[in-house]
RNA sequence: CGCGGGGUGGAGCAGUCCGGUAGCUCGUUGGGCUCAUAACCCAAAGGUCGGUGGUUCAAAUCCGCCCCCCGCAA
């Protein structure tokens, strides 16, 4: 089958990888343009384009909005996209003999948008997956493919979960793709009233809210990582925390107090209970447990 | 040259502005105390202060160049 694929980040990458593997013809590689990052913001290629590069496949990196003309010049039957960054207008939609397939990293109709794997975390589901779905105009809200879920584990961080979806997404997306071709893949269209919606994290999310239950502030945690990462205020200074477990310390002390040996123990109270940070980051530094911290700052 | 923070015994930090004996909290090792201990007391080992060149009687500290780490930006 001759595939357009349209992706960006690491998580792209994958199905963009397994496409290949299953032996399609990539016809064309869309991917964001090439942008300045990192330190020293020299100019990046993303995982995508990468890949595009070392497997010789044409590479398209159109600026703006898309247009069908770009499509001009390319064979295809079908369209792939998996976390592309762009919308593509409804003229594009209609372009391949099947249609447009998209992967998405939820349980659709839940947790459209651009941060599905790091919502279904911080709002603690017990599980997650990823989608295949026939692309529509509106944003994630086109007909299901199929479905392939996964629980999410207790202390399972967003980007843990990234890269097991990536996986599971570049299956579904070989399944979706071989069933296709086959005549198989049915549409079931998504039930609209249930759909809830996971926008691009801020860095303003960061701060933890100690009146939280430690439930929800052990999602937030893990939710956050690897960004933009929950903080909190230690020692005059905004520090990220990696990694805490909700404990079963009893206090009647208020939300936010710190409770400490100034040792090897750094516990907060919640608002039902308290939670106790295993690995932080002071800013300027790398990731230390609570213990090296305390060794050479005051927490209290 | 995008902006900023940092590199000091095994760990985490102070000392750098204003050059002059290598410091703190831990850890490690040995000893002591104790019914006992991750607690306490005593002692010891462990450092080319990221590298390099320079200034100086003298450099962790001042100046030049280089390396590495972290954050911002997504």
């Amino acid at each position: 089958m001759k595939i357009v694929f349209m992706g960006t980040p690491e998580f792209a990458l994958k199905s963009l990888a397994r496409l290949y593997a299953d032996g399609h013809e990539i016809t064309g590689v869309f991917t964001q343009a090439d942008k300045p990052r990192n330190r020293g913001m020299k100019l990046s290629y993303s995982p995508v384009k990468e890949f595009a590069l070392e497997k010789n496949l044409p590479i398209f990196q159109p600026e703006g909005k898309l247009s069908a003309d770009i499509f001009s010049g390319i064979e295809f039957d079908l369209i792939t996209v998996v976390a592309y960054g762009k919308l593509l207008p409804v003229n594009v939609l209609a372009l391949p003999r099947f249609g447009c397939v998209n992967i998405h990293a939820s349980l659709l109709p839940k947790f459209r948008g651009a941060a599905p794997i790091q919502h279904a975390v911080l709002s603690g589901e017990k599980e997650t997956g990823v989608t295949s779905m026939y692309m529509a105009e509106k944003m994630d809200a086109g007909d299901i493919i199929f479905t392939e879920k996964t629980p999410i584990g207790e202390h399972e961080t967003s980007g843990d979960l990234f890269s097991r979806l990536s996986i599971l997404g570049a299956e579904l997306l070989s399944k979706t793709v071989r069933e296709i071709e086959a005549g198989r893949a049915n549409r079931t269209p998504q039930n609209h009233a249930e759909a809830t919606y996971a926008p691009m994290l801020k860095k303003e999310m960061s701060p933890i809210d100690w009146s939280c239950s430690s439930k929800q502030i052990s999602c937030k945690i893990r939710g956050l990582n690897p960004w933009p990462m929950a903080t909190m205020e230690l020692s005059g200074k905004s520090v990220k925390i990696l990694t805490a477990e909700i404990s079963d310390t009893k206090t009647e002390l208020p939300p936010g107090q710190i409770i400490t040996d100034n040792r090897t123990k750094l516990e907060v109270v919640t608002g039902d209970g308290t939670v106790c940070i295993k690995l932080l980051q002071a800013p300027g530094g790398k990731a230390m447990s609570a213990a090296d911290y305390m060794r050479g700052n005051r927490v209290v």
